[in-house]
DNA sequence: GTTGGATACGTTTTT
DNA sequence: CGTATCCAAC
């Protein structure tokens, strides 16, 4: 198909916007408008207009979406005409990263920064957490300092909202008001830290990016890089992004940005909603371009997403139209437990593959990652294959930041974490010890050939390693033997973990440069580390697991909605304010109009908690879902399930009551 | 100073 | 149930 075949499919909205001259244009594209489509018909557009690929900067929220991108407009272009290969594409945070290392010097950083991830951020702010004294429980008062990852949410949110640290703490962290003033010294002891390590969070990246646009001369420099800025989802930007972007394209020429604001659901991570509300006052003489018309769904579906939209307040009216009338209605369903909900998605599954519908093609999502438990329990039994997005256990597993942990520091020899992470792998090295090593490390100027540990061979590793000679490929196998070893002694499972190891290897082999596989990464881990994690077979059908955050900009003929009652949609911790709420109710809409012809919401009346503050674990009757009103619920099917296993039980073999085991139970 | 065992406790979603 | 902290034994 030609570029102009291409560009004849699409309806006259989305053709407006493809072809949009240079003016600062904003699209309001509802769900399943075809909005990456679109999108990926302007990047093609522009280069058919003459426009360098390099010239074309595209900030996308994954990078994932990036690819997608590329891979479409590249497809419109047509393959013998131009390459379209987008060198500027990436999320917010990796072309920060580039354009940082790019100018290093100027912003006062060496070369070899390094990139935290979430855990290292974490575990760099606990060290001055413990440093302070706020670990130790008695240090003041009852109650106890946050813990680590939520003084890093706390931090993080400070920064990116560019707003007080009162602020904050009375948003979004109330519980936490107490600790203003030694939040405040800790934060201020993290900056210095990651300054000493020449270590950069998440949001520095943002920051430094900020800082360099502040800067008029570097500003100049960084936005006549490109002619056309095209920001995906901007909805779930943060003030820090819409401020980089607005620096970048001072007076907005050449700025696109795409987004539905019923869509937005980031705000715990700081993103604005405000920033494509006021889209049209912050870029004067901008063009509006609504997208309305659904090429996803069936109505049904839509008019079920509709209604509870409707009953939302927002700015952006729109109202979706299907293309594909005729359909079933949605089904709300409840199951009496857990256990029921995991069993009737699984059947539900299995009969719709029976009629053809291939597990890929199927979706379960839920609200938070561990809601899925039960049925992975399940599928496991049943020998589903399936994949699950939004919870990635392998970069975390501790084996893999061990080695991780040797190559980060081997990277950039001032990256504390990393090193105290490694020193401590050797036998009878703890914190002090590690502290010992590093203090001399250091006073040695960093060089390697000083390092001085109780292992000769660990000291030889880290040489081979920190040398600029030796060549990427094989540092990991180096790393590899001489870790392999220490597993025995420092984990159950060793075989397991070796294995890991190995897989890790071979997915650094996929990386140019060390500094390339140590920052990307942490940049999107979920990315870089493939479907290697957990997925099956790839040629293979899975049934596919999202948290509805991860299944953003994704579609499916089937979707199931787990636990959709009151404490999970909305989640009981975003109940305090109206605009929570709000944010709760559109996460529920965009798990609704990621289907096309099959959506099942599930409640379960009865559900187990675990971990819950004070009360302990307990069965909790699950109340409806404040979203579904009476005039929501009228665009459903409703029904009741019940296991029918169980009924064959109770009718026909019993199994022997224990009740000693009640006995027993009453004062356990 | 390090290591392992006992004990207390807990706010979801991710670049 | 998993993780952080405390405490006692090397």
């Amino acid at each position: 198909m030609g570029a102009s075949e291409s560009f004849a499919r699409l309806n006259e909205r989305q053709l407006e916007a493809a072809r949009h001259g240079a003016g600062p244009l904003l699209i309001i594209a509802g769900a399943g408008t075809g909005k990456t489509n679109t999108l990926a018909h302007r990047v093609a557009h522009l280069v058919l207009q003459g426009v360098a690929p390099e010239r074309i900067l595209l900030l996308t929220f994954t990078r994932r979406a990036a690819q997608e991108m590329t891979r479409r407009a590249q497809r419109i272009v047509g393959e013998t005409t131009k390459a379209v290969r987008l060198p500027w594409s990436g999320t917010f945070h990796s072309i920060a990263n580039r354009l940082i290392r790019r100018h290093c010097e100027q912003v006062g950083l060496d070369e070899r920064f390094s990139v935290l991830d979430r855990g290292d951020a974490a575990d760099l702010i606990d060290v001055v957490r413990h440093e302070l004294g706020y670990s130790k429980t008695e240090a003041a008062g009852a109650r106890r300092f946050p813990r680590k990852d939520t003084c890093l949410a706390i931090y993080s949110h400070r920064v990116n909202t560019q707003g007080t640290l009162a602020a904050t703490l009375q948003a979004e962290f109330p519980w936490c008001a107490e600790w203003e003033a030694e939040l405040k010294k800790l934060f201020a002891a993290y900056v210095e830290k990651k300054l000493a390590n020449q270590a950069l969070d998440y949001d520095d990246l943002l920051l430094y990016w900020h800082a360099m646009m502040a800067d008029e001369a570097l500003a100049r420099e960084v936005g006549g890089a490109w002619d056309h800025v095209l920001v995906d989802e901007y909805q779930d930007t943060n003030l820090l992004q819409a401020e980089i972007l607005a620096r970048l394209r001072p007076r907005g020429e050449g700025v696109t940005v795409v987004g539905d604001d019923a869509q937005a659901i980031y705000s715990f991570r700081a993103a604005s909603v405000e920033n494509i509300l006021n889209f049209q006052r912050d870029f004067a003489d901008s063009t509006l371009v609504l997208l309305e018309q659904n090429y996803r769904s069936t109505q049904p579906v839509l008019d079920a997403a509709n209604a509870l939209m409707r009953e939302a307040s927002r700015q952006y009216q729109k109202a979706l139209q299907s293309r594909k009338s005729e359909g079933a209605k949605p089904r709300y369903v409840t199951v009496a437990d857990d256990a029921a909900q995991a069993l009737y998605v699984v059947g539900r599954v299995l009969e719709a593959r029976e009629q053809g519908v291939e597990l890929k093609r199927q979706a379960v999502l839920f609200r938070s990652s561990h809601h899925s438990d039960a049925l992975e329990v399940e599928l496991v039994r049943r020998n589903i294959p399936y994949v699950k997005y939004g919870g990635l256990k392998f970069l975390e597993a501790a084996h893999v930041k061990d080695a991780l942990a040797l190559l980060r520091w081997a990277d950039n020899p001032k990256n504390r974490v990393a090193a105290f992470r490694a020193l401590q792998l050797l036998p009878g090295v703890g914190p002090r010890g590690a502290e010992k090593v590093f203090a001399n490390f250091h006073q040695n100027d960093f060089q390697w050939k000083k390092l001085k540990t109780s292992s000769a061979t660990f000291d030889e590793m880290m040489q081979f390693l920190g040398d600029p000679g030796t060549p990427w490929p094989g540092q990991l196998q180096r790393v590899r033997e001489w870790y392999e070893p220490m597993l025995e002694r420092l984990y159950e499972a060793p075989q397991v973990r070796a294995a890991d190891l190995q897989q890790l290897e071979v997915l650094s082999a996929g990386f140019e440069t060390r500094e390339k596989f140590v920052t990307e990464l942490a940049l999107d881990p979920a990315a870089a580390s493939g479907d290697l994690a957990g997925a099956p077979y790839l040629d293979e059908d899975y049934l596919v697991l999202s948290t509805v955050h991860s299944a953003k900009g994704q579609e499916w003929e089937a979707v199931y909605v787990l636990n959709v009652s009151d404490g999970n949609f909305p989640n009981e911790f975003a109940t305090g304010k109206a605009e929570q709420i709000e944010e709760e109710r559109r996460l529920l809409y965009v798990a609704m109009t990621r289907a096309k012809t099959g959506l099942e919401l599930i409640s379960p009346l009865k559900y187990y908690v675990t971990q819950q503050p004070r009360l302990g674990d307990r069965h909790v009757y699950g109340a409806k879902s404040r979203f579904l009103t009476p005039g929501v619920l009228a665009c459903f099917e409703q029904a009741c399930w019940s296991d029918e296993r169980e009924r064959d039980e109770a009718g026909g073999e019993r199994a022997p009551v224990d009740v000693a085991a009640k006995l027993r139970g009453m004062w356990a």
